[in-house]
DNA sequence: GTCTATACAGGGATAGAC
DNA sequence: GTCTATCCCTGTATAGAC
């Protein structure tokens, strides 16, 4: 914040990410002018265009390695039993979303922000996701270890009500993130009809 | 849009909610001008302020009669048993978010953006409404009708479950609203533990 | 790579005429 | 109640020095 000048591209591009995202998470997109993110830094506005074309591409930048990133730590057994293979994913949605609750922030409410080009980049890679989950459904539906109505609804209403646990976590809060998995793995588990 | 002069304070103060609404949800409150909402409702961007103090208390407006209207609309009969409740809830929720779809992508996403006074305001709203939900799942579970592990978890849970449908729902798609709700309801008993 | 300085557009909000 | 005109600030992005 006091540097006056210098050079430090290995540590600057990183920490212009990191504090964009913060920012863009707490107040909107539209809310947090470059001056900002640059303050944040600890460099001037002009600084930023060094490491991205401009405020939607930084925000582009943002969303695809988030996406990226999850899609890339997940790992599932498509031979493992499906309700494992389901608690593993429940377990691993709450876990990274906690995580990266400022990425995932962005990614359900930043969308509209995107230009169609970028939109349609990131709502193909969200929908691989899905898929994912869905398949692990089906998998259930098809073994006889779970029962419900429709899957593509089911997968999409497990997405929220798991992705939901941002809404109110905080830290160091009354439950910790195992005792949370299980009470959401239960909810879970009732809510395919595995009981 | 074409009019120059002339008087209709009857029709211009909800205009400016209703096109205020509409832009907010779709762009983002910073991201959305004074002049374009004036545009929208055909008048100049100085004639709002006769409706309006200033552009936070608009968004306040706005979230509050939101709220207002969700709880009013809401009727639980706490003499009703514990499961059919749930499921009035579930419908009702679906079925308004659906219908208001604007403003609750807005009470979701735009909190904030709001004063720290304004905020606690639409939150107190809020928390009355979840506690709707919350003494249902109590009472169930003390009738013996629900299994839940943490009523208050389960609470956030089911709420960002059925608002979830405002991401995916597209008037005219594969689902109409009452199938909708049934498959909704069949996750939520699931949930709970009502099988 | 970062700075300072700046171009240029658009923002919120107000004043005074009608 | 609405218009036009305007104040003043802040926004994104670029240019050129260091």
């Amino acid at each position: 914040m006091a540097r006056t000048q210098g050079s430090r591209a290995e540590i600057t591009g990183p920490l212009i990410r990191d504090e964009a995202r913060r920012l863009f998470a707490r107040q909107g997109f539209a809310a947090v002018s470059m001056r900002q993110i640059a303050a944040a830094v600890g460099v001037q506005a002009g600084a930023l265009y060094a490491y991205t074309d401009d405020k939607q591409a930084l925000l582009h930048e943002l969303l695809q390695s988030h996406m990226q990133d999850l899609l890339g730590a997940w790992r599932d057994d498509p031979a493992a039993d499906p309700l494992t293979r389901l608690e593993a994913f429940v377990r691993f949605h709450i876990g990274f979303s906690l995580d990266h609750s400022d990425a995932v922030f962005l990614s359900y409410m930043e969308l509209r922000n995107l230009t169609p080009e970028n939109f349609q980049d990131i709502a193909e890679l969200r929908g691989r996701y899905e898929d994912g989950l869905h398949r692990i459904l089906c998998d259930g539906i098809e073994a006889g270890v779970m029962r419900v109505a429709d899957s593509r609804l089911a997968t999409m209403a497990l997405i929220a009500m798991l992705t939901g646990v941002t809404n109110w976590y905080r830290e160091g809060g009354r439950l910790d993130r195992r005792r949370i998995g299980d009470v959401y793995w239960a909810l879970t588990r009732g809510a395919v009809g595995a009981d």
